[in-house]
DNA sequence: CGCGGAATTGAAAATACTCAAAATTAGTGG
DNA sequence: CCACTAATTTTGAGTATTTTCAATTCCGCG
């Protein structure tokens, strides 16, 4: 933890001044040069800052900070989350490599939200006033900028609608199926992965306690659905619980 | 409830093609051309579609058609709502006068959710091509259009901290405070408004049953917190909902 | 006037929470 | 590498909030 503290003055200098370069990033296929040709990912790299390591347990940014840049995760997990002024916590959302945070910042020119990372991570600072200058120049990157703030919006709705209809064991269920599917994406083996996150976060992020996901961890071993050690997950029937995730399972949950 | 039926087929041309515009609506301060100087607006008006008037309980856009146009609440309301697999609809969003539908379809070229009129209402079509085009000329217009969506992102970050930390009272006070200000910013009455979306709705919007908003209902207006009638809605105590709304409400919550 | 959708109210049931304690794991320093 | 401590996770029992089911009531509208 001897990281944790912030030196909001001191520039990000961890490697040093170590330019990203989008073209030899493994990520650009699901980050934001998507689609670019060689020339335009060339103009995103000359404006992408330096890359910048995070620690696990430090802050990216934090609520009400003046916001200046996103950032792209180069590897490892983050978190971010709300807190409204009677201190209750949400955590909005998992973020993941190629994935993008700080969009919910533009609106209001501050971070809405604190970014925190769940292991030691990196990511690519990219300043925004920049981005916009190059959206003017080359519009694929502007159309596909479009996608990912709208594909944020779609991914938020989706959590809505966990939250507000489905019970304890389908939350979950959609849980380990959209990290499935995640890890996929990125090559990955969708069926074992390891849970960066703690139970505790895993609960604020479904809208249930600590002790209702280490219950549904349980259950969910016992039906032989997953195996679970510690943080590390294997899916035994990745079929039961897609249907559950659907809500389309035919057997009555039991206890 | 005789318009109740759908004519996906029927062109929208109740009222022929009357063109929206900007400058002329009492609107162009909370909307799309925000800020935007004279000329600029002009510019926005010249891409802008027809208006579309769309009367209650008929549909705006359908869940995976294609999309083409954003559209703009010029009066009346509308409800968002997205389906699942297993037929669960949850609502996503009330959307009122100035408000833009069908950011969530910019990341697929289809539409995401369903949105249906709420009263008798009327829409400016934003053809989204023409728009993007427009964004390449008139840099304050896109900056704004980044400022909205980013916004979208924070009021649905905003639901999920309800959907998932709130219980049922901070939930319906929360709702209640976020209509009055909507209203007062539209220049209507903060503490008197009709509720133009049925108890189903609002339960469903804030994850509870029906039965349990009319109790709600119910029990704050025993508290003398609001009056209600039918649909109308008085805010008798708005100190004491924004404190309960913000979960900061010193009294225990009673029976 | 009567029908039908919407809303209210009550009682019973269920799901998930709270509180408490034990077990396991991670982190630290010797 | 081990021992010790702190933090996290698991499990159990009892409780509370909200849901479900059922029965009315209210209202708009033909």
């Amino acid at each position: 933890m001897s990281q944790a503290i912030h030196f909001p003055n001191s520039a990000p200098v961890s490697l040093g001044a170590i330019k990203a370069s989008c073209a030899a990033c493994s990520m650009h296929q699901l980050c934001l040069p998507m689609g670019l040709d060689d020339a335009d990912i060339n103009r995103l790299d000359q404006i992408i800052g330096s890359r910048r390591r995070i620690n696990r347990d430090e802050r990216l940014y934090a609520m009400g900070e003046p916001f200046r840049s996103l950032y792209a995760v180069r590897y490892g997990h983050f978190k971010t989350y709300q807190i409204n002024a009677a201190g209750e916590q949400q955590i909005t959302g998992f973020q993941m490599a190629g994935e993008l945070l700080g969009m919910d910042a533009i609106s209001g020119d501050r971070y809405h939200c604190d970014a925190v990372a769940l292991e030691d991570s990196e990511v690519c600072e990219i300043p925004f006033a920049r981005l916009e200058e190059l959206f003017g120049h080359v519009p694929t990157l502007l159309r596909h900028f479009h996608r990912i703030m709208s594909q944020e919006i779609t991914r938020e709705q989706n959590v809505m609608l966990l939250l507000g209809n489905m019970r304890a064991e389908q939350r979950f269920a959609v849980f380990l199926v959209n990290l499935s599917a995640r890890y996929a994406a990125r090559g990955y083996s969708s069926t074992e992965f390891g849970l960066r996150m703690s139970r505790e976060d895993i609960g604020n992020y479904l809208g249930l306690t600590i002790e209702s996901v280490s219950r549904l961890l349980s259950r969910f071993k016992k039906q032989g659905w997953i195996e679970v050690d510690k943080r590390e997950v294997k899916l035994l029937d990745p079929v039961k619980l897609k249907a559950i995730a659907a809500g389309t399972d035919q057997c009555a949950p039991m206890s």
